[in-house]
DNA sequence: TTGAAAGCGGTACCAT
DNA sequence: ATGGTACCGCTTTCAA
């Protein structure tokens, strides 16, 4: 319980004034000096004191109290909350802030974990960020989006398939993904599909559409889709072998390559010719997918670059009127190997 | 260049005063009201018309304004660089973020791409946040963390290999994983063993001590060990398989699960037997390794679970000086199938 | 029970 | 070329 610890630790933090007193000068001056204000004229030596002294207390400044005074911050908020999707999605993720960093935006990744919409749009919103980018983990409601944007956010951009009232929307058009892959099967001549339905919680939002689209596909063709549940392991996957026949199913889109290559080893362990009795396509075109005999087909999934998503933000940021209220943001063709 | 957009974004953002003016009282009670404030008795009916007033405007607290008064910020930074590398660490980094919440912890991750460690230091700073979690992705120097401390940082705490003053060290024994293979490898019979180094940047900092331990491990055992580079792709491995008999390894430690698939189709493909001409063994226990024939021989690494790192980081803003400066966080195990 | 006011750490206007 | 100072939004004594 001792008051005063023989560390460094209590030493209180160097403040711009403390910077003024030991250069001599005016705390303006140290303002002037460290941020290299072009308005104002500050003699050489006087500069040279004022950055020592910094030096030697090891000032930092104070990003909160800066963006109090300027009331406005650049901070880009992405929330997050559940475990991310896989390797594409992380690519894009880390793409993004890094083009965003480049935009000198401060990115900041705030883990909503366990919070509903409206409590998250309001602890996002004590943040003031300047934007939000939601992945879509978190639900928005429309009162959420004007929450932040009464709290200054410029721009609230929704990935994936929210669409929401004062947001832009970029649109990740997961259905067509589900079409493709549909008509691929329907295409070589399959009559009834079976479509992998994840047990693992938290992909609906990619697994619903992507059985939509399959449908869709399916439609008109006369040909019958089958949701199939399937859980992360080796067990499910060998009890869903043992009952494959009496499905009768012939073709099986399985959600993305893991589903897939787990879902096709247990097929063909039960003795189920691939592709002959069910043909199977994935989607995401992993490399391990192609280390399987036969070779698993899949749908290849080209995202727009970070890059790209990084100035649709700056952009909706300096001018959101300006902004298409939806824009896509990533297209699917399938790759066709030895799996169907 | 219109100065008054037709939409309510240029209304602005409501403070405490526009609260208290609209509810009729003074700032202090609103905070008094917002806040619960336990020492101060405030009457029902002003509780209500605070309470209504703020939801009618929308009042969100301004954190940095609160922060900033208060003079500390619950705020626990997590820096990130590099794509993460794998399912494992995800998810322990998500529990991490899960855990610290519960703590009633603001959990920032901060994108430091591209920053040196000094640089990365100062950034961080500037949020003046208790603790900076690093996952080692930006290498901190002394120095760095001196500016850390300076700014008021309870505790800087590192995971992975670096031993830093003043910091607190999680350590990660990637060694240990190399070792563990090294000696299974050795213990089967394998005399000339390979170790798989990614092509890939941003890995290092885990292949380099899995390759020292798996030298522990062989080293007076007679045994001979060689890195072997290899990139993530099938012509990468292509290659280094048809090139593989002259290298007359018996043996290989293939970094993790997913380089260990690449490499062991490879092998086949090149018409060499698995185990008996090579073993193979990789590592983090994919389930996907179980898939290939034969089932993949990999390292299986239990990390400890996120809600302990969190209440490690709790114990050491609280009181650094309690904390042991290191802590083991991951131990090791081979978890033998058929490719060794 | 409520209000006035100081102050957290910066920045920028206006003097000097 | 520099300094004085008001102010950003909030919390928290101290007085009334």
């Amino acid at each position: 319980m001792s008051q005063s610890p023989r560390q460094s630790a209590e030493r209180p933090v160097p403040t711009s004034a403390d910077v003024a007193r030991l250069a001599g000068v005016s705390r303006a001056t140290v303002s002037y000096v460290l941020n290299n204000t072009a308005a104002v004229r500050i003699s050489e030596p006087t500069r040279r004191r004022v950055r020592e002294a910094a030096e030697e207390l090891g000032y930092v400044p104070h990003a909160a109290a800066r963006s109090l005074r300027a009331g406005h911050s650049r901070m880009v908020l992405l929330p997050t909350a559940q475990a991310p999707v896989g390797p594409l999605y992380n690519r894009f993720f880390n793409e993004l802030q890094w083009a965003l960093r480049r935009l000198d935006y401060t990115v900041v990744q705030y883990g909503s974990l366990g919070l509903d919409g409206d409590e998250a749009a309001r602890a996002w919103a004590e943040l003031r960020p300047v934007a939000v980018v939601s992945l879509g983990e978190v639900r928005l409601t429309p009162h959420g989006v004007e929450i932040l944007k009464r709290s200054g956010a410029k721009a609230v951009i929704t990935v994936g398939s929210q669409r929401l009232e004062g947001t832009h929307a970029l649109v990740m058009d997961q259905a067509r993904v589900g079409r493709v892959a549909g008509e691929h099967l329907v295409a070589r001549g399959s009559r009834r599909i079976g479509v992998v339905v994840p047990r693992e919680p938290g992909l609906e939002m990619f697994s619903g559409p992507r059985l939509e689209g399959v449908r869709q596909a399916a439609e008109g063709a006369g040909v019958t889709v089958e949701p199939v549940p399937l859980g992360y392991d080796e067990e499910s996957a060998n009890e869903l072998a043992a009952a494959w026949r009496e499905k009768g199913l012939d073709g099986v889109f399985a959600y993305n390559d893991e589903y897939a290559m787990l879902l096709m080893r247990a097929l063909q362990d039960a003795g189920i010719d691939i592709p002959g009795e069910t043909a199977v396509i994935g989607s995401d075109d992993l490399l391990l997918g192609r280390l399987l005999r036969p070779r698993l087909s899949t749908v290849q999934i080209d995202m727009v670059i970070g890059r790209h998503l990084a100035e649709l933000v700056d952009r909706a940021v300096r001018d959101p009127e300006s902004m298409p209220r939806a824009h896509d943001l990533m297209t699917s063709r399938v790759v066709r190997r030895e799996s169907s």
